[in-house]
DNA sequence: GCGATCAGAT
DNA sequence: CACATCTGATCGC
């Protein structure tokens, strides 16, 4: 819960995400997003007067917001006083004091912070610097690299300040399945028990609070399931959000909530009252979206855990873990960074602790100027172990002259081979029966969880000793599967990656299934089959045995796991039974995740492309152009809505009149490259496969010929020696 | 009566 | 679970 008091010491006339005492005299208030924390005195009478009588104090957000403020009547007064910015468009605001006339110039940019609808980080460029708000944020290692406008040219932007969401500040967090685990882990469990019959249907067991969108749109899309909800109306201008929502009881999975102190989920029941299907009782188990964390050196992670007979909880955060604050501090490397959350049971002297050794006002005093290997630690995206990494960081983390080479966006990993160099951890991850043998030597010791959830576990120890095989890196499902879901299959086939903001951080990054994954965590087996010897070597795994349940998970024997129509069954003895393993987890980092014949299948992305079948309109284009044909009443179209999560959209507008009366300029001095790049980048992904990694500017495209022959090299596991170019570096 | 604040529950 | 929100009790204006 953020306890930032909304001032800044840069530009202590504007108020962020906090609306009371001293803050009723700001000259202009921000709105990072929608969760009522952050809203405090957002409403208040004084507030309301103070507007009444200053016509010119103005409260920025991005569209998405507005809209979610504005459809609850309360904030209605606000409506006039307004002015939304779409993200990642540098706009100039003035500030102007009312009783003097002095104007103070400010250039504002949101970008995408990944905690919910509409939520953005403020980076604020004026007289005292460049200060960044971080709001409530959840990104991904190497996600600040990618993003355009904390850039100068090549290099991240000089940061005076940030003010970091620190929820998870505390190395008890370390690391937080990604959003893209958690996501498949919950696609899995949930069509374990639906596909059993009309009559199981599953209960999100989630808060009243906005973030739990993709999770809902992400299961419609891919059971063809509208989730039932309480209330759509905050979305009737989203249709992509709208589309996957209703209001209709008759569903298979339900994000419904009911006042609390009633006995809704005992027996069959949901909140909103449905018992049965056509006179059959339904049988409903619940899933409680919870964050899940684990320590630095823990591989086992448990995205689902049965909690009792029909509860789950699944993996799900809304914040950055500890090592992904880190990673976006470091960075951005900026003069100071000051804590938004003191998490519980910590000071703001502990979080300082730790923030203060990213930032330059620690580093500039204690280190020395000359660290000749400092630029070391740039090796982004090719993140040696945990160990590894972190002894780097000892040595390396506070060079004060750490060159920070900006990334195109979802450059990644898997990119990198084409690119410029090979290292020796490079070549364990191309070939992953050498990389299990790497890690076996690595991690020669157990490793504790530190989750509290995962203490009740009493195999800790032995899971985590266990290697990665081939097999482990499938998930099994089940082929009962209707016409219905085979067409959503088919059309989420269909790529969304030719869209015009590929080369920024997108909410699809958060959205899709298929989406670039992160690396949040230590890179490994990444020795996984790709579609075609899934069907040529493994039928087996394919195969559904018993006809009848589905497994989720199928390491051993002994933690192999399924559900069945007795719910019970198999679980007794264990509270907290492993459903989706770490296996799972590391195959989902390691390869896209896609879908054919009612399966999920781990591609290799380095490895292995698959064909894609992009006729170059997106399944969430396609959905969204069935509804506007039905209802015309939508503000976005469906191109923008893939920027209405975050905001994000695109930057064409050189100049911007907006609601207020006032003229508000975009510096669109990053424009012209920026045009670039999605030139580039679109011109190179028609000839790449199911992920569109935009080039390193000015680094030169691999020719066609040497992309086989490595491809070909890489599939039968020879050695690839490659040319660096250290001319590139 | 309303709002602020806290404790407690979900 | 330390995600965010709501409810109820209490106090003050």
């Amino acid at each position: 819960m953020s306890t930032f008091p909304g001032r800044m010491l840069e530009f202590p006339s504007i108020s962020i995400d906090c609306f009371d005492r001293e803050n009723l005299a700001a000259k202009a208030y921000f709105l990072s997003h929608c969760h009522k924390d952050h809203m405090r005195g957002l409403r208040a009478p004084s507030l309301k007067r103070r507007l009444e009588c200053s016509l010119k104090v103005h409260l920025y957000c991005s569209p998405v917001t507005k809209e979610l403020l504005l459809t609850n009547p309360k904030y209605s007064f606000w409506e006039k006083r307004i002015v939304t910015i779409e993200v990642n468009t540098p706009t100039q605001i003035s500030l102007v004091d009312e009783a003097s006339g002095e104007k103070e110039d400010l250039v504002v940019t949101l970008l995408p912070a990944g905690h919910c609808p509409g939520s953005v980080m403020f980076l604020f460029q004026g007289n005292n610097g460049n200060v960044l708000y971080t709001g409530d944020f959840r990104l991904a290692k190497g996600e600040a690299a990618r993003m355009e406008l904390l850039h100068s040219g090549d290099r991240v932007k000089d940061i005076q300040s940030v003010y970091l969401d620190t929820t998870f500040c505390d190395p008890r967090f370390y690391q937080i399945p990604s959003r893209e685990e958690c996501l498949i882990g919950i696609l899995e469990l949930v069509r374990s028990w639906i596909s059993l019959s009309p009559y199981h249907v599953v209960w999100l067991n989630c808060k009243a609070a906005y973030g739990y969108e993709y999770l809902f749109t992400n299961l419609s899309e891919e059971f063809g399931v509208k989730v039932h909800v309480n209330k759509l109306d905050m979305f009737k201008n989203m249709p992509e959000i709208l589309y996957h929502v209703t209001t209709n009881r008759n569903s298979q999975i339900h994000a419904c909530r009911q006042p609390r102190g009633e006995e809704f989920l005992r027996g069959n029941r949901l909140p909103c009252g449905m018992v049965s299907l056509n006179g059959t009782p339904l049988r409903v188990i619940s899933i409680k979206p919870s964050t899940m964390w684990f320590g630095e050196r823990t591989r086992r992670t448990k995205v689902i855990v049965r909690t009792g007979e029909s509860s789950y909880r699944a993996c799900f955060s809304f914040h950055s873990s500890y090592s992904e604050i880190k990673d976006f501090l470091r960075y951005l490397h900026p003069v100071n960074a000051y804590p938004n959350v003191i998490p519980v049971g910590r000071t703001v002297g502990h979080v300082e602790k730790i923030l203060k050794p990213l930032c330059r006002s620690h580093s500039g005093s204690v280190e020395p100027m000359y660290k000749p290997l400092g630029a070391l630690k740039r090796s982004r995206g090719m993140h040696l172990n945990d160990t590894d990494e972190n002894i780097v960081e000892e040595l390396f983390e506070d060079y004060p002259l750490t060159l920070r080479h900006k990334l195109p966006a979802q450059q990644e990993l898997k990119s990198e081979p084409l690119q410029t160099e090979i290292t020796p951890e490079m070549d364990r991850e191309m070939c992953g029966k050498d990389k299990d043998a790497y890690e076996a030597s690595t991690w020669g010791f157990s490793l504790p969880v530190n989750c509290v959830d995962c203490e009740e576990s009493n195999d800790e120890e032995e899971e985590s000793e266990q290697t990665v095989t081939n097999e482990d890196c499938h998930i099994l499902f089940s082929e009962k599967i209707d016409s219905h879901e085979n067409n959503m299959r088919k059309n989420a086939m269909i790529s969304d990656e030719h869209e015009s903001t590929i080369n920024l951080p997108t909410w699809d990054v958060f959205f899709k299934r298929d989406a670039v994954l992160d690396d949040t965590v230590e890179k490994e087996d990444c020795s996984i089959p790709s579609k075609e010897e899934i069907g040529s070597q493994s039928p087996n795994l394919f195969s559904d045995s018993d006809g009848e349940s589905t497994h989720i998970s199928s390491q051993t024997s002994s933690q192999s796991t399924h559900i069945s129509e007795h719910g019970s069954q198999g679980w007794d003895s264990q509270a907290d039974t492993l459903l989706i393993s770490s296996q799972e987890r590391k195959a989902a980092e390691c390869g896209n995740v896609n879908k054919a014949d009612g399966r999920l299948i781990f591609s290799p992305a380095h490895l292995f492309p698959v064909e894609n079948q992009d006729d170059g309109r997106s399944w969430a284009a396609l959905q969204v152009d069935e509804l506007h044909s039905k209802e015309d009443n939508h503000l976005y179209t469906s191109a923008e809505w893939k920027t209405l999560q975050s905001g994000l959209t695109s930057q064409e507008n050189g100049q911007r009149k907006l609601g207020c009366g006032e003229c508000i300029t975009n510096t669109n001095a990053q424009n012209t490259d920026q045009e670039k790049l999605k030139a580039f980048a679109k011109a190179d992904s028609q000839g790449s496969s199911d992920f569109e990694i935009p080039r390193t500017p000015g680094a030169e495209s691999p020719r066609q010929d040497k992309l086989q022959n490595l491809y070909e090299k890489l599939a039968t596991g020879e050695t690839v020696l490659m040319d660096r170019k250290l001319d590139t570096l």
